[in-house]
Order: structure tokens, then C-alpha cells, then sequence
DNA sequence: CTTAACTCCGTACTTGAGTACGGAGTCAAC
DNA sequence: GTTGACTCCGTACTCAAGTACGGAGTTAAG
């Protein structure tokens, strides 16, 4: 395999990696991406590289990084060091553990609430509005 | 039980539900809770049903509506129609579930990167970041 | 050579859920 | 009757992650 490929205009990055345009400049705004130099005054052209680091961005988001973390990853990648990697990814399990854990009560109240409803028929009142009114005690979901 | 209770300044309020006194107003602004009128020109007073109102809006948001949500379900509250309020929570449960489905996948990939990171010990590249790199492929997480 | 398409750049707007600020008015206690 | 705490109100700011706009420059094709 070659590797380099042909450089191109930011278009057809965006294109080819699937965001937009501005998308890449703002990455360059946020020091996440570097600016190719514009030769003659003219139109910057980018590299592969540059692209896959567009992609990698892409991806460290699907795993729900913010480009905050992405950009200390980013870090370490241009300095390579795997535990302190590792250390940020471990965080981030963690916080990610305990939405699953927050949206699990969410979903088993919201559940039970739809049952309660569905039982209903013809009483007073909504179950729904009611238990969310009852909550005047405590059941604080964090 | 004596219903009603004693009217209360908006700070009282605030302090008595646990939220910001601009939120109060926030709320009124988004049009979700009403504004008293002022007496002489004086000072609002609110009673324990704006409390209740607010402590609603609050359990709501606890169980993943946004404002607008919370604001369609006062409105059905406020005209009572249980089948309504019932749909609106499905589609809001479905949407619980599809997140729950997302952060699970998600997880399953930061802590098998992870376990990777810990079986690495001495090889070249740290795999987390290789990992994230190697996406060039197709592994799209809505 | 001209025209269309693209790029550059800075600035401003978006969404959601609030927070913060600052001047003017009001209320209660001492 | 004056202090201090509180309220009112409008406006502006925050954060994250972009998107949109608009004028000027550049480049590729016909």
C-alpha cells in the first residue's frame, strides 16, 4: 500500500470523511486540527493524515468523548502515552456507567408509569401526571 | 389537611423547591409557570401551587423530558387527558430505550479497549488510541 | 475570457437550560 | 427614618458543538 495519498481542498475532505465544512474549520478553531499552509496565497490543501484525524474525532465522539477529551487524546496520540490514555478512557467508562445507570431508573419509572395507565380506565385521574405530581416527597434521580 | 397554604415571595419559594430564583423566572418566561400579579405595585406572591408546578417541572426533567416536553404535559395536565399524556410518555420511553441500547454499546467498546490497554504491557502502540484510529472502517453508532 | 463552483475568513446565530448583572423599587426591623 | 435584605425587570452571558452568512479571492472548465 502507498501511503500519503493525494492532497485536497477541505471540501473534498468533508466530503470524503462525511462532515461539514465548517465542521473542519471550527476543529481548526478549537486546535483539535492543524491548517495546512496556503501555497501562493491560495487554496490550503490537506492530507490523509489530516483526514484520519478527522475521523478519529468522529469516532472518540461515537464513544461519547467530548472534543474536550478528544483534544487531550489528541495529546497524548501526537506524545503517545498509553496510560495516561488508558486513565482518561477509564474515567470516561465510569461516567458512562452511571448515565446507564440514571437512564435505567428513568426507564423503569417511565415503564411503570405507562403500566399504570394502561390498568387505568376510567378513574379520575392520569397516573402519569399524578405519581409525577406525588413526587412532592423524595426520589431524587441525580 | 387546611389546602392553600401561606402565599410566599419568589426567594421563599426558590428555597422551599431547591432551585435558583432566575430559574423561577425562567420558567415563567418559557411560559410554564404564571406570574402572580403584584399588588399595589408591590411584590408577587406565590402559592403552594406554583410550588407544586415547579416541583412537577423538576420530577419531570428527573425522568429525561425537556422543558418543552414538561410544558406540552402541564398543558394536558391543566386539561387532563391521560391518553395523551400516555403517548407522549411512550415516545418518550422509546427514546429512553434507544439511549440506554447506545451507552451499552458504548460501553461494551471503552471497557473492552480497556481490558486490551491492560494486556498490553511493552508492545508497540497503546490500543486505545489504535483502536479509535482503526475506525476507519464501519462501526457507526447512531 | 468568462462563468460557476469552490475556498477563505471573520462574525454571528443556534439549541437547551439556565445564571449573572445592575439599577430601581419595596418591605420589615430597629 | 434609615439601613439591609429582598424583589422586579430587562438584558446579556454561559456551555458544547457546531451551522450559517456574506463578501472577497481563486481555480477549473468550457
Amino acid at each position: 500500500m502507498e501511503s500519503a495519498g493525494k492532497p485536497m481542498t477541505i471540501g473534498r475532505m468533508a466530503d470524503a470523511v462525511g462532515v461539514n465544512i465548517e465542521t473542519i474549520r471550527f476543529y481548526q478553531r478549537k486546535g483539535l486540527l492543524r491548517e495546512p499552509g496556503r501555497p501562493a496565497g491560495g487554496i490550503r490543501r490537506y492530507e490523509q493524515a489530516d483526514a484520519a484525524r478527522v475521523k478519529f474525532i468522529k469516532s472518540a465522539q461515537r464513544l461519547g468523548f467530548t472534543l474536550e477529551e478528544i483534544g487531550q487524546l489528541l495529546r497524548l496520540d501526537d506524545g503517545m502515552q498509553c496510560s495516561a490514555a488508558a486513565q482518561l478512557a477509564s474515567r470516561h467508562l465510569d461516567e458512562v456507567r452511571l448515565r446507564l445507570r440514571n437512564l435505567s431508573r428513568i426507564e423503569a419509572a417511565l415503564a411503570q408509569l405507562l403500566e399504570q395507565c394502561g390498568r387505568h380506565r376510567g378513574e379520575v385521574d392520569c397516573p402519569m401526571i399524578a405519581a409525577l405530581h406525588a413526587s412532592d416527597e423524595e426520589q431524587r434521580l441525580p
